[in-house]
DNA sequence: TTTATTTACGACCGGTCGGTCGTTTTGTAG
DNA sequence: CTACAAAACGACCGACCGGTCGTAAATAAA
C-alpha cells in the first residue's frame, strides 16, 4: 500500500494551516482569528482553507483538537516518565508551567485563554471547550487518587479539591506572568511544593534534582 | 451654582453606555465589543457614541475604569467593613467569590477575561489592564502583611506568596465555574479556609458566621 | 494518453466593522 | 425672543469579515 501524494500534500497542508492558527489563535483570540490573516501568514489563499475546513468554526475545533494533541505531546507524555503518584502529580504542575515559561505559545496557554474568551458564549465551542476542561481535571484528579492510593499523601483530603488547587496554581501564572515575571513561576511552584510537603507520608520524594 | 442639564444629560449617557458596554464586553471580550451592537442595545445611535469618546479604544479604556469602580464598590468597600487582619482577607476573597456566583457579570469577572485577552497584545489597553492588575495584587499583598503585623498570622510566609495563592484561586474559580458548577465555589472557599487555618494563631479569627 | 480526484486559486458577494461629516435636537444664557 | 453650546442623529466611507463559485494545477488510476 503506497501512500496517495494528494492525500499526503493536504495532510502537510492541513498540520501547517492548524500549527499557524494555533499560535494566532492563542495570541489574538480564538475567535479573533482571521481567517485572511491566517492565509496571509501561510503564503496560502484564503479560498484554499475553505477545501479542508468548511467554516470558520469547524477549523476552530480543529485548532482546539490541535491545541490538545499539543498538550499531551509537551507536558503529559513526558509527566507521565515520573512514577505514580505524588512525582508524578508534581511533574504534570512543573512540566505545565515550564511549557509556560519556554513560551511555546505567545499567550502562553491555549485552553485558559480560549476558555475565558468563550466563558459567557454558548455554542459548539463552548461545549467542546468544556469537555476538555473536565477531561483534564479529571486527569488531575486521578493524579491526586493514584497519590493517596499509592500511600505518597496521607488520606486526608478530597482529590478533587488538591486537583483544583493545582489547577489554580497553574492558571493563575498564565494571568500574572506578564505583571509579576518570573517570579510568577517561583509562587506557583512554591505553593504547591509547601502544601504538597504537609500531605506527603515520606519527605524525599518531593526532593528537587 | 446649578447643574447643567445639558452636562448632567451627557454624564447621564455615558453611565449608560459603560453600564451597558461592561456587560457585552464581559461576554463578547473588551474587543469583541462592537460600537454597532452597543449603540443597538442602548436604543442610541451609533454616530452618539462618538460625541463622549472619540475612538473605540478610548471607550475600552473607559469600561475599564468602569469596571474597576464596580469591583471597588461592590467587592473591595464591603469587605473593608471587616476587621483588620486575617478577618479583612477572607472578607475578600469572600467577597469576590459571591460576586462571582451572584453572576453580576454574564462572564462572571471583566478583569479575568481581559487581562487573558490581551495576554499577548501590546498597547495602550495591554497597559492599564497591566496597571490594574499590579494595583490589585499589591492590596492583596497588603492584606497578608497586615494580617501578620496584627499577629493573626505566624510569620513565617511571604505576603506576597499568600496574596499569589488568594489570587489564584479566585481567578481559577472564574474559569471552572461553567464546567465544576457550585463546586467550583466550595472548593475556593475550603482552600483558602484550610489553608489560612494552618497559618492563624488564634483559631476563632476564623470561626464562620 | 485520457479520466478522475484532491488541492489550491482568483474573483466576487453581502454584511459588519470603526470612523467621519454635516445637520438637527435639546437645553442654557442673554 | 435670539444666540449659543452640548448632545444626538442619518447618511455615508473604505476596510475587512466569513463564505461561495467556477476554474486551474497537481497527483493518481485507466
Amino acid at each position: 500500500m503506497t501512500i496517495d501524494g494528494r492525500l499526503a500534500r493536504g495532510e502537510r497542508t492541513r498540520t501547517a494551516v492548524l500549527d499557524s492558527a494555533l499560535v494566532l489563535a492563542t495570541s489574538e483570540g480564538l475567535d479573533g482569528l482571521s481567517l485572511s490573516q491566517l492565509a496571509l501568514a501561510l503564503g496560502i489563499s484564503k479560498a484554499g482553507l475553505f477545501a479542508h475546513w468548511r467554516s470558520k468554526e469547524s477549523l476552530q475545533l480543529a485548532v482546539i483538537e490541535h491545541a490538545r494533541a499539543q498538550w499531551v505531546d509537551e507536558v503529559i507524555k513526558p509527566a507521565l516518565r515520573a512514577p505514580r503518584g505524588v512525582r508524578r502529580l508534581w511533574a504534570v504542575h512543573d512540566r505545565r508551567l515550564a511549557f509556560y515559561e519556554g513560551e511555546r505559545l505567545p499567550g502562553r496557554c491555549f485552553f485558559a485563554n480560549a476558555n475565558f474568551e468563550f466563558n459567557a458564549r454558548p455554542g459548539a465551542i463552548r461545549d467542546r471547550l468544556e469537555v476538555q476542561c473536565r477531561d483534564w481535571m479529571t486527569f488531575l484528579t486521578g493524579l491526586c487518587t493514584e497519590a493517596v492510593e499509592a500511600g505518597d499523601l496521607r488520606p486526608v483530603l478530597d482529590p478533587a479539591a488538591l486537583a483544583y488547587e493545582v489547577e489554580a496554581l497553574g492558571v493563575c501564572a498564565v494571568m500574572q506572568a506578564p505583571v509579576l515575571g518570573p517570579a510568577t513561576f517561583r509562587h506557583a511552584r512554591r505553593a504547591l511544593l509547601d502544601h504538597l510537603r504537609a500531605l506527603v507520608t515520606d519527605p524525599t520524594l518531593l526532593e528537587q534534582p
